[in-house]
DNA sequence: ACAAAAGTGTTAAGTATACACCCATGA
DNA sequence: TCATGGGTGTATACTTAACACTTTTGT
């Protein structure tokens, strides 16, 4: 008993999701990418994705294809933009919806991560990717400063305890470049989201920088009306 | 010698591309919609869409649908947003690409529009539409209101010469309010890229108000790098 | 005692906003 | 002459950007 399909003469096409998964760990904004295993360019480097099967949405397709190599559920990720130029990828006509993904890299399970062939590589190290893969990392990273600039999701790639230092270093890996440590402060306590907590971390200075929580209740209201926040 | 396919196992999906068609006309920002002509939904007011082909990148299939309804080539069009809901579409599954356009009414092929059932309603006058083109809707007048923050795309709506009151009047109506008039002249003047002409339009007032070509020089320069525009 | 990172305020410049009157003209 | 929309400037509040020294503590 399956549904009747209108739309008849319609082509149909593959369609793939790829996923820009950043993390943040020893200071730098980091990639999971893999070494791909099915041909066409079976061993190079490529993001991480999947096609999107008939009883998923693009989203679940995102969603699934990141839990496969991360075992992570319920993270924030966004969608992208789409590629549907024609011969975009070598092995048959594709086109590929590309979502970002920030996740908390000390939480994934590393294990599933290496059968899967993934490698968490900063920034810097990322080598030629397949097809139009290079492309889609290089507008995501404009995305996520376009987002971070309005929303704050910086906080979905730091544990839950960080302190100022480190989540200013997060801020300045996603701009590149430096921001002021003083301004800086003013401007995300201003936003009263933070919790001050009487434990400080002691493991990157002698005097020990306090460690932050942010406020969930605020945080959601915030993500909601969106807020200013300029670098 | 048809090329061989990779990814035999993977499923394949029709995909879509709809398009939020926007021009402004009579001191009104306005939409290109039309009564679907097939089933499901046949007589509902719906987007101007078409299934994108085997041959065609999925841009391709925007400009091409485009043109089919109002006969305009090299138009400014941004993709939006994909939606891949699996039961989006009520006649079968169909993954939907959204772009939006931003075309001068008056140099569109009006017949060819009566053809096709498509009308231009105003804001306002907007019924409901089928499957979730009212939130395509939605999200593409955001879109659209985060674009001219920083791109003056405004002027692809308006005739080659236009005046400041109707640039203003084009501006209040993407953000649906009321904007300063002296603000609004002092910031669109700074930008330097209007040309001021001799001419006058005397259409809505005695006075007459000057008219303005914009400087394609400066203005595609400023296109590429983006400017700050705050209402 | 000193090295190394954390923490703290002020000033200047630029930007956004609010606001009211005169001008040119056709009817 | 008067009604209509076009055009003009300034003062204030706010936001951003630049900048240097003191604190803490482990070695």
């Amino acid at each position: 008993m399956s549904m009747h399909s209108f739309y008849e003469n319609a082509p149909k096409h593959l369609v793939a999701v790829d996923c820009i998964i950043f993390g943040f760990e020893d200071g730098k904004l980091k990639l999971l990418i893999i070494k791909r295993k099915v041909d066409p360019m079976a061993g190079a480097w490529s993001l991480v994705g999947g096609f999107v099967q008939d009883e998923e949405s693009t989203d679940e397709a995102a969603a699934r294809v990141l839990k496969q190599t991360t075992g992570m559920e319920n993270i924030y990720m966004d969608q992208l933009h789409t590629y549907g130029e024609v011969n975009r990828d070598t092995g048959s006509r594709v086109i590929a919806v590309t979502y970002y993904a920030l996740i908390r890299i000390k939480e994934h399970d590393r294990l599933l991560a290496n059968e899967h062939g993934a490698h968490w590589l900063s920034l810097h190290q990322i080598p030629e990717l397949i097809f139009d893969h290079n492309l889609m990392l290089q507008e995501a990273m404009k995305r996520l400063r376009e987002k971070v600039r309005f929303h704050p999701v910086g906080f979905e790639l730091l544990p839950e305890k960080f302190t100022l230092p480190q989540l200013r270093n997060l801020y300045e890996e996603i701009y590149q470049r430096e921001l002021d440590k003083r301004n800086f402060r003013k401007k995300i306590l201003a936003m009263n989201i933070l919790e001050k907590l009487e434990e400080k971390d002691k493991t990157s200075s002698k005097k020990g920088a306090h460690l932050y929580r942010f406020d969930k209740q605020k945080y959601e209201l915030l993500m909601e009306t969106g807020f200013g926040f300029t670098m």
